[in-house]
Order: structure tokens, then C-alpha cells, then sequence
DNA sequence: TTCATTCTACGAATATTTTCGTAACAAACA
DNA sequence: TGTTTGTTACGAAAATATTCGTAGAATGAA
């Protein structure tokens, strides 16, 4: 599957903290030196490809992002598993874990988890 | 920093693997319909572009990537990570195992690996 | 040398993404 | 009413990425 253009990216990433949001609000979030037309033109244009929603409010249109985050992030950690470590999970949590070095809060919150996992499994 | 594009990033991950090839070796472990020159051009491209080294051998060339692949890898975690997960490392990593399934060795391997982070902490 | 094969280089067409100016519309208000 | 302001819509230009055909160089075999 096609993944998005680094742009497009960018938007979707605005939109899913804010949850929603107008071409302004998206645009001042955006720290770009680009024109508010070209936001607003990005923007319709995904929305055109349905990768977002919209409902009108006002004299304006409120977006909502229609790509699900946990989906983009799945997809995103395969293709990145599948070409930066050669399919293999454990290579890339250590990876990961290694290159990020992550608080001791982090681990134990990690190892929690993993309990929580095993007794799942 | 501006990433690849998925073409870029198919090639990349090819030499990855291969550690270095000509086009044709390329071109095979690609599984495209685009014909050879098309995947010749994009390496040239590439090449141009200062992400793949080559040398002659014969008549042909042999590119070597010259992009790291930790380093990319670190850049597209990274972005991943701000972008889906708000900068959390732990909910990165709860969402990643979460969504994985990892088998019960990867999770041992895991579990070996913040052993020795700990230690190093 | 000549021929077939393998490869590169180049140029151009096509497709896609990104950019922005301009026009037009609606709401708020003097 | 007319003017300003915030907004959308549209069209087109510019930038970038992708595609492939064709020409021609290098190699090796007959």
C-alpha cells in the first residue's frame, strides 16, 4: 500500500492531536512558510482522495482525519520492520530501545506491559 | 528532514539486504512491472542525488547504499513516534508490541535486552 | 572484424505533488 | 448600503517523481 506523502503526513499529524480542526487552525500548527491557499489546497485534495472528512460550520470547514492512527502506525512499523530490519520483531524493538534510550519509568512501564502480555499469550 | 519516496525506500531496502548489487540484481529483487530502464534511471537518480555510491566492475556499475541504515531507521522511528504516538516512547512501545503479537522468545529477547539496559543505567 | 548481448546515458513524456494568485461568496459591521 | 475580513473554490504554474524508448558504448564470442 501507498503511503502518504510527507505533507500529507504532517496534516494528519496536526489533525490527530487536535482531533479536528479548520484550515486555519491546521495551517498556524503547521510551522510552515507556505501560504494559507496552499494549506487550504493540500487539505481539499485530501480530502478529495477521502483521507479526510469534513462537516461545514459557519462559513467554514471543519476537518476530521478519516485515516485511522492505529492503522497509519501499523502500517508504518511493517514497512519499516520489513525494510529496515528484515522482518524481524525483536531486531527492531532492540533497535528501537537501543537508539531511544528510554527512562527507567519507560522500561518499567514496558515491562509491565509485557507481563500483562504474557499472561495473555 | 526530508524522507524518501517508496520507490527510493523499495531500492534502498533491496541493497540493504544485498549490501551492494548492479542494476540488474536490483532490478530482479524489485518484483516491479516497470521495465529496465525505468529502475536504471531511478538509481542514477539515487545516485546523483548522493544516496548510493557506486563502482565500476566491467561494464557495469555496482551501487552500494550510501545511506545508513540505523540512521534511517532512527530518523523514521523518530518521526513515527512524534507524529503518531505524541512523542511517547512508552505508548510507541505499547502500541508496537501491542499490535505485533510478539511470540514468546521475541518477548524473552526483549526482556533480556532492558535487563542489560538497566544495568547500563 | 562482425554480431549479439549487456549495459549505460540521455531525452522526453507522463504523473503526481506542491505552490500560489485571483475570484467570489458570506458574515459582521460601520 | 458598502466595506472589511475570513473563508472556499478554481485554475494554472512550478517542482518533483516516475516511466520508457532509443541510441550508443563495452564485452565477448564466432
Amino acid at each position: 500500500m501507498k503511503s502518504f506523502t510527507d505533507k500529507e503526513f504532517e496534516i494528519l499529524t496536526v489533525l490527530w492531536e487536535l482531533q479536528e480542526g479548520s484550515v486555519q487552525e491546521v495551517h498556524e500548527k503547521l510551522n510552515t512558510t507556505s501560504r494559507y491557499t496552499t494549506t487550504l489546497k493540500k487539505i481539499q485534495i485530501m480530502y478529495d482522495k477521502g483521507l479526510l472528512d469534513r462537516r461545514k460550520e459557519g462559513k467554514k470547514h471543519i476537518y476530521i482525519p478519516k485515516v485511522d492512527q492505529k492503522k497509519a502506525q501499523v502500517s508504518g512499523i511493517k514497512k519499516m520492520i520489513s525494510g529496515l530490519f528484515g522482518g524481524s520483531t525483536v531486531s527492531f524493538a532492540q533497535s528501537f530501545l537501543g537508539n531511544t534510550k528510554p527512562t527507567k519509568e519507560e522500561l518499567e512501564a514496558i515491562k509491565e506491559m509485557i507481563k500483562k502480555m504474557e499472561k495473555d499469550a
